[in-house]
RNA sequence: GCGCCUGUAGCUCAGCUGGAUAGAGCAUCGGCCUUCUAAGCCGGCGGUCGCAGGUUCGAGUCCUGCCAGGCGCGCCA
């Protein structure tokens, strides 16, 4: 790729200098009279090397092969920075090299093949998924993707409690609406879930075993209560992540811990790490020793332990089933469990900073400048199943994804809903289906485009340099996206790439500039444009499918739909 | 009170490891339709980057203080 030759070369060169190559950032100036790339090294250097950042620069600029870097010039400007204007041959080379990559352009091995954990959703059974796991289940997969390109080999894993107070409270909700249906007047405890979900499940309940729990309070009735309501809420779950297009390698369950002895285990471990010491009754961890705000309880004194236990415990599993890389999705009200996980691990001997965690904002749905805070089913926010339901699963997937976690999320319906190029989702999938339509006009098969088969030489016009190089950026934006763990920033390349690419295709419209049409009648050009067409098709298309969306070779008209 | 996140155009948001004149979409204003699908296109208007200091050749970006909003601070999970 272009960018990596300059890379590559300017590396040599910095060798050269006795100035090792660190990360060199090139990026494309914002003022075209500054040339196609840029670079800010010789700034960077300067301090280093005692010397004014223009002469670094200018020396940098003398040494560097032109024809290896496949640059046509470079230019010392301003403080020091050093401009590139690409030799013409170099989109060639992009297209060329995008043709022949196909499905996989812009993949990349800064991975290297090792093995990393996503843990994400991770939501308790004890009702339907709402739209705040929806962004955890949209991001968590677009991150997972995002490392797959990369080079890393991926494990989703999602964890649940399926033994605490909350399923308790779950099984006395189900068990206080079942009695209701057989005609009792048991109120839903205080602490009850209030969504109609829970009237399902003891409606269900009732037509499997009847009335047989009626008056049994026995801890094996119970039990069972627990496990049935427990067993059908998880296979909602299920359903709604598998309908989002999310699906998991592995659900841990919590009460597999204390089932395998590793909650034991853990506290064995902690203990002899002298840190453990008793306080009122309770076990308590000094975790304010690795920089926890206070220390925690592990053990309650009533002799059970607190959640931080099993919390531990699980991200040690994480450790030795191999993974010396774990990513945490989790929403930012959790934010406070960071520092004592950390500190628990680190005291058992796990490195600093392990696991990392991406912590997202609250979503919030707007409708006509109204909040959307009440679904029936769910006796709070709307669901994730209403949500993608309502919209479609590709607009939420991607509004899902389009902000940086640490943001708040305002999903605007009125925007989600409308089905213009206002909604970057069909901006980008418009632009996608677009070049498709031009294949169609043509009768080629847009598979029939070969690398090398065109001279591409004869792409000259602003629109279409311009697109080329927008294009060449992708694998660069891949890596950026994946490293800082950050879809949007996907997202935000993804529309700007598709702007670009809607107003080539715009400009060539017949009516307006033929000589712009990519269905020309010179077949050289003609040529070249449809490599230029499926080039833009494949970045479209490997991008959306990276963020779990659908690349459609054909847009549904509205009036389409309606039939 | 303490901790974390956020504060950039009327609105929703980008802004990479500190770099050149702070960007996009929407809204608004002006122009353009028998199209390789106008569900669109082109152009204009619009910002003391929350405030005040500091570091630096250079700060939206880093540091300190303050202001505003969100979240978290349990022998809950």
């Amino acid at each position: 790729m272009e960018n990596d030759l300059i890379r590559k070369e300017l590396e040599v060169v910095l060798n050269e200098l006795g100035a090792p190559a660190g990360a060199i950032t090139l990026e494309r100036p914002r003022d075209p009279s500054h040339g196609d790339l840029s670079t800010n090294v010789a700034l960077t250097l300067a301090k280093r090397l005692a010397r004014s950042p223009r002469e670094i620069a200018e020396e940098i600029a003398n040494k560097m092969d032109l024809a290896a870097a496949q640059v046509e010039s470079v230019e010392v400007a301003g403080p020091g920075f050093l401009n590139f204007r690409l030799a013409s041959s170099s989109v060639a080379l992009v297209i060329d090299e995008i043709l022949k990559d196909d499905e996989s352009w812009g993949r990349s091995d800064v991975g290297k093949g090792q093995a990393v954990m996503v843990e994400f959703v991770s939501a308790n059974p004890t009702g339907p998924l709402h739209v705040g796991h929806g962004r955890q289940a949209a991001l968590g997969d677009a991150i997972s993707c995002l490392l797959e390109w990369t080079g890393w080999v991926v494990h989703r894993e999602y964890y649940y409690n399926d033994a605490g107070r909350q399923i308790d409270q779950l099984m006395g909700s189900v068990r206080a609406r079942y009695r209701q249906l057989l005609g009792e007047r048991e109120p839903l405890p205080d602490d009850g879930y209030q969504g109609e979900y829970v009237k399902d499940v003891a409606s269900v309940l009732l037509g499997d075993v009847g009335d047989r729990y009626l008056k049994d309070d026995s801890r094996e009735a119970n039990d069972e209560i627990r496990a049935f309501a427990v067993k059908m809420l998880r296979d909602e779950q299920d359903r709604d992540l598998s309908d989002f297009g999310v699906h998991f390698d592995q659900y841990f369950l919590e009460s597999s811990l204390y089932a395998e002895g590793l909650v034991d285990a853990a506290i064995q471990a902690l203990t002899e790490t002298g840190l453990v010491f008793e306080h009122e009754g309770a076990t308590w961890l000094k975790t304010s020793h690795f920089g926890d705000q206070k220390d925690r309880v592990m053990v309650r004194g009533n002799g059970q332990p607190t959640y931080f236990l099993p919390d531990v415990a699980y991200h040690a599993t994480k450790w030795e089933r191999g993974f010396e890389r774990v990513v945490n999705v989790q929403g930012a009200d959790h934010h406070g469990t960071v520092d004592r996980v950390r500190a628990g691990l680190q005291a058992l001997g796990l490195p600093e900073g392990y696991p990392e965690y991406v912590l997202h904002q609250m979503v919030r749905v707007m409708q006509d400048g109204q909040e959307v805070k009440f679904s029936k089913r769910a006796g709070s926010g709307m669901t994730l199943r209403e949500l993608y339901e309502r919209v479609g699963v590709d607009v939420a997937r991607y509004f899902f994804q389009m902000r940086k976690s640490e943001a708040h999320l305002l999903f605007d319906l009125d925007v989600a809903l409308d089905h213009s190029d206002k909604n970057p989702v069909f901006k980008v999938q418009y632009a996608h289906a677009r070049m498709c339509s031009i294949f169609r006009k043509a009768g080629i098969d847009h598979k029939s485009v070969r690398s090398g088969a065109a001279n591409l030489g004869l792409l000259e016009h602003d629109l279409e340099l311009d697109l080329v190089k927008r294009l060449a950026e992708f694998t660069d934006v891949v890596k950026r996206a994946a490293r800082d763990l950050s879809p949007h920033i996907l997202c935000d390349y993804l529309e700007q790439a598709a702007g670009a690419a809607n107003s080539w295709y715009h400009a060539g419209n017949p009516s307006r500039n033929p000589k712009l049409t990519v269905l020309i009648d010179d077949d050289g050009l003609r040529d070249a444009r449809l490599a230029l067409a499926r080039s833009v098709q494949i970045v479209l298309h490997n991008g959306l499918t990276l963020l779990g969306i659908n690349a459609p070779e054909k847009m549904i008209r509205a009036d389409e739909e309606e039939s």
